[in-house]
RNA sequence: GCGAGAGUGGCGAAACUGGCAGACGCGCUGGACUUAGGAUCCAGUGGGGUAACCCUUGCGGGUUCGAGUCCCGCCUCUCGCACCA
């Protein structure tokens, strides 16, 4: 049996099929060029989404959801009179494309282009606004040898180095992992106990710009939460460092009065602490350094040895995560003492691991009576604990039962000359002091490590540095970029700890640029972060093979004009892409020290009130939705279900409501009265949700600026009525920017030739926006008792004569008006 | 522990600088049109009460003529960071 199709010609109208609509203008928008942009056109705005890395299982309904929102911004540019440029493209390097093809024994070469095809097919459907010619894809040559230019730049800019850095190693997969891929301390594929291994590692010298990193924070225009994630991870600190000479056991031996086995050393040791408390100094009863630190082998004494030297080893075998994870205190002492630089008194010096090296100067001063962490190790190792800061209710001889971290409100006890000061002063006037004595100076550190960008791994741009014995460590010239990945079938790594290129002779063996003698290749593969630092740079200029990024066109189009995306990405992603861009802008390349003049953090959507996850098996298919509701219905769901930059919880059940608005639109369309005049009511309805709709939108309102047209919706239709042409024909606009297809479709019908995205947004007009009379709230002691219709520049005592006139509220003026407050325009408020 | 954000009907959510709490949508209820309705259209829909009215934005205080919104103190959830000296 088959379905029977209304006859043409029947009196049943034909309704909207989104299925035959979105084909259609796919179509034409392909063959009328309608998204390529004009990149001299007038007033660029340069709309920037995150690329997608293109995973085999497709396009998630997150990445929808936020090119949506771009999408969505950008169209409105457009109508706006901007000449917009959307690109997109694909951020495919990496451990993830590279363990799934490990995985699936599937080579990445042959893997990411079938799943770059899968999205693109996807993305082609959602009806984004993509200019296709200016895409690009991190695993093509033709890209990743301008990330190779890139990278020889820091190195030419001295901000590229190798140095020494412990990395984790699973011992039975023999490869280095990443931290994700450390699952309590042990493996995530093969469950085995992580070590740490050193490595000589490639990295960027990102701490040089901490301070204009963190102070442009200040002025650019981005979400709170990621200016306030980024300056977190930051981590500016302002403190001191001291130096605590170490004592010599020759020298001080007598003094010490203690069994100092050691044999004679040279010389005196100088420990270096970094501390945000110098008020504290008085209390320091001990120092701890990180077991790395370069100085334990020195200090230790004969006795302490083997306690330290085992202790070292344990540090070191354990993974780095679990090293952080565990806080039981541990430490060893190491059998030296140092002398407190204002008391003069002997302190004894431990390892332990709750110090890390890579923080400050890998030492600290322990205080144990005014910071957690010592307090707590002392009492585990019967350290001496004193007080020297007493608090409002305090004084110095007040017991410690814990810590008092305090910094505020303290006033210094125990310490001598600085009793009675004040903390924050305290700070201050110790480190002067101690300068003064050249036991200190005050410093700023950061939390911010250079960034690491040496991978062991495969699949990722080669690092472009050949090592010859002669002329040691040579970059690779310009014009020989790039230098190619080979296809190696075996790309799994093994235990040698260097990458698996190591392995390929032809790409290994290579002569010196420089002196011609044979040379070897840097085996290692450069970070995906690296990829995505700089790709916003290389979008207009494409396809121009001559050069990264075209002068006049990089200074025509950048700074990127807004960029909206994933706060997963708040720290590292955007930190990384402002600082690679800083240092183009240093070499004269950009122009602009910041990248993103506008960034905007979206939400996560969510579903029925879960995450959605493959496990739980609730993953949306964007496929089977744009399928069965058309990618008009989904585009405009997902933009009305929350805030944007909330997210939203994605139902199933109240999808139909978005379909039902773009059915009536369409009928609305359709039968719209071409005669006669259009309602007065109805023009000023119309002019208030043209006015809400460009103010939403660009504030990333989308869902009420949804609401605000299904509300006009309703006043168009309200009764059965059937709405005149000059009220529906504006509505198309307002809608096109989040349903694109049908809006096309219904500009067509309207009778227009060109694509309602050259139409420009719909003329506002003040006046017939505004209500003559409007119903004015009444209340009486602050309670709601009825509105009267008044003018909208009704007087105050016009206002309370229709007040005390409406019986519903003259029957709580129980007695004269004490007071009135009349808010114009709003409300009256009569106390009584 | 630190940092950021959020708690509002049966559900997703609105509410601009303090000014009608619950727009819009889902669901639900009733009605219309229908052979039919899980289609479409119309109307209603926070809770209590016959009603006049009363109650209601996580909890407890406060400021104010008036508080979802501001202040103080709690509770819960989500997301970052996590021994950073």
């Amino acid at each position: 049996m088959t379905v029977p199709h209304p006859p043409s010609g029947s009196e049943e109208p034909v309704g909207y099929d989104p299925t035959a609509v979105e084909a259609k203008w796919r179509a034409r928008w392909a063959e009328r060029g309608t998204h390529a942009t004009d990149l001299n056109g007038a007033r660029p705005y340069y709309q920037l989404m995150m690329f997608p890395y293109p995973s085999a299982e497709g396009l998630h309904i997150g990445n929808l959801y936020a090119f949506t929102g771009n999408d969505i911004h950008g169209r409105f540019q457009r109508l706006q009179g901007h000449t917009v440029l959307e690109p997109l493209g694909y951020d495919a390097f990496g451990i993830h494309s590279e363990n799934f093809a490990l995985k699936m024994g599937v080579h990445p070469m042959e893997l990411i282009p079938r799943n770059v095809a899968n999205f693109r097919r996807q993305l082609d459907r959602a009806g984004l606004m993509v200019d296709w010619r200016r895409s690009v894809d991190t695993t093509d040559p033709a890209y990743y040898k301008w990330t190779q230019w890139v990278f020889l730049k820091l190195y030419e800019r001295g901000l590229a180095y190798k140095k020494q850095a412990a990395v984790n190693w699973c011992p039975s997969c023999k490869t280095v992992l990443a931290n994700e891929q450390v699952i309590n301390g042990a493996c995530e594929r093969c469950g085995t106990p992580v070590e740490q291994r050193a490595l000589e590692q490639w990295f960027f010298r990102i701490t040089e710009y901490a301070e204009r990193l963190l102070n442009n924070l200040d002025w650019i225009d981005w979400s709170e939460s990621t200016r306030t994630a980024q300056r977190n991870w930051l981590g500016r600190s302002e403190g001191a460092e001291l130096r605590f000479r170490v004592l010599d056991p020759l020298t001080d031996a007598g003094s010490a009065g203690v069994m100092v086995s050691q044999e004679i050393t040279s010389g005196s040791t100088v420990i270096n602490v970094f501390t945000t408390r110098p008020d504290t100094i008085f209390g320091a009863t001990y120092l701890v350094l990180a077991p790395e630190h370069p100085a334990v082998e020195r200090l230790t004494t004969g006795d302490q040895r083997a306690a330290v030297e085992a202790y070292r080893e344990q540090a070191r075998k354990q993974d780095l995560v679990s090293r952080q994870v565990n806080k039981e205190k541990t430490g060893v002492f190491t059998g030296a003492y140092a002398v407190n630089p204002a008391t003069g008194e002997m302190i004894p010096v431990w390892i332990a691991d709750y110090v890390l090296m890579g923080y400050g100067t890998g030492a600290i001063m322990a205080v144990p009576g005014h910071d957690e962490r010592d307090f707590e190790f002392a009492q585990k190792f019967g350290l001496p604990i004193v007080r020297v800061v007493a608090g409002p209710e305090q004084d110095a001889h007040t017991p410690l039962d814990a810590a008092y971290t305090d910094d505020a409100d303290g006033r210094l006890v125990n310490s001598e000359q600085f009793d009675g000061v004040a903390v924050p002063d305290a700070k201050r006037q110790v480190t002067a002091w101690l300068t003064e004595r050249g036991a200190g100076k005050s410093v700023t550190t950061y939390r911010l490590r250079d960034w690491c960008v040496s991978r062991q791994r495969y699949w990722g741009p080669p690092i472009p540095i050949i090592y010859c014995d002669a002329c040691g460590t040579v970059p690779v010239p310009e014009k020989d970029l790039p230098v190619r990945l080979p296809n190696v079938p075996d790309y799994k790594p093994d235990d040698s700890g260097v990458g698996p290129l190591a392995r390929h002779e032809a790409f290994y063996h290579v002569p010196c640029p420089t002196c011609g003698k044979p040379a070897r290749r840097e085996t290692d593969v450069s970070d995906t972060f690296l990829d995505s630092a700089w790709y916003f740079l290389r979008y207009p200029s494409v396809p121009n093979d001559a050069v990264p990024f075209d002068a006049a066109i990089t200074k025509q189009w950048l700074p990127v004009s807004a960029y909206i995306g994933g706060n997963e990405h708040a720290v590292l992603h955007l930190l990384y892409a402002r600082f690679i861009n800083m240092v183009m802008f240093d070499a004269g390349l950009v122009p602009s020290e910041e990248p993103f003049k506008k960034f905007r953090a979206h939400g996560m959507i969510i579903r029925d009130g879960a995450k959605m996850s493959k496990s739980r098996g609730n993953v949306v298919n964007p496929d089977a939705y744009m399928d069965q509701w058309g990618a008009d219905t989904v585009r405009t769901y997902l933009m009305f279900i929350g805030p944007f930059e909330e997210g939203g919880d994605f139902r199933d059940q109240s999808i139909s409501g978005v379909r039902r608005f773009l059915d009536r639109l369409f009928a609305s369309v359709r039968d719209a009265n071409r005669g006669g005049a259009p309602d007065a009511d109805v023009m000023r309805k119309l002019h208030q949700t043209i006015k809400k709709v460009g103010g939403d939108i660009p504030a990333l309102s989308y869902n009420t600026a949804i609401a605000a047209m299904m509300e006009y919706m309703n006043t168009l239709r309200r009764g059965e009525r059937v709405p005149h042409v000059a009220e529906v024909e504006p509505l198309v606009q307002l809608v096109a920017p989040f349903a694109p297809h049908i809006a096309e479709e219904l500009w067509e019908m309207l009778g227009h030739a060109g694509s309602v995205f050259d139409a420009g947004w719909p003329a506002f007009d003040e006046a017939l926006s505004r209500d003559d009379a409007f119903e004015l709230v009444v209340q009486v002691n602050g309670k709601t008792r009825g509105k009267v219709s008044v003018a909208r520049d009704v007087t105050q005592d016009a206002a309370v004569a229709a007040a005390q006139a409406d019986a519903g509220i003259a029957k709580f003026l129980t007695g004269p008006a004490k007071k009135v407050i009349f808010v114009p325009g709003r409300l009256l408020n009569i106390v009584v």
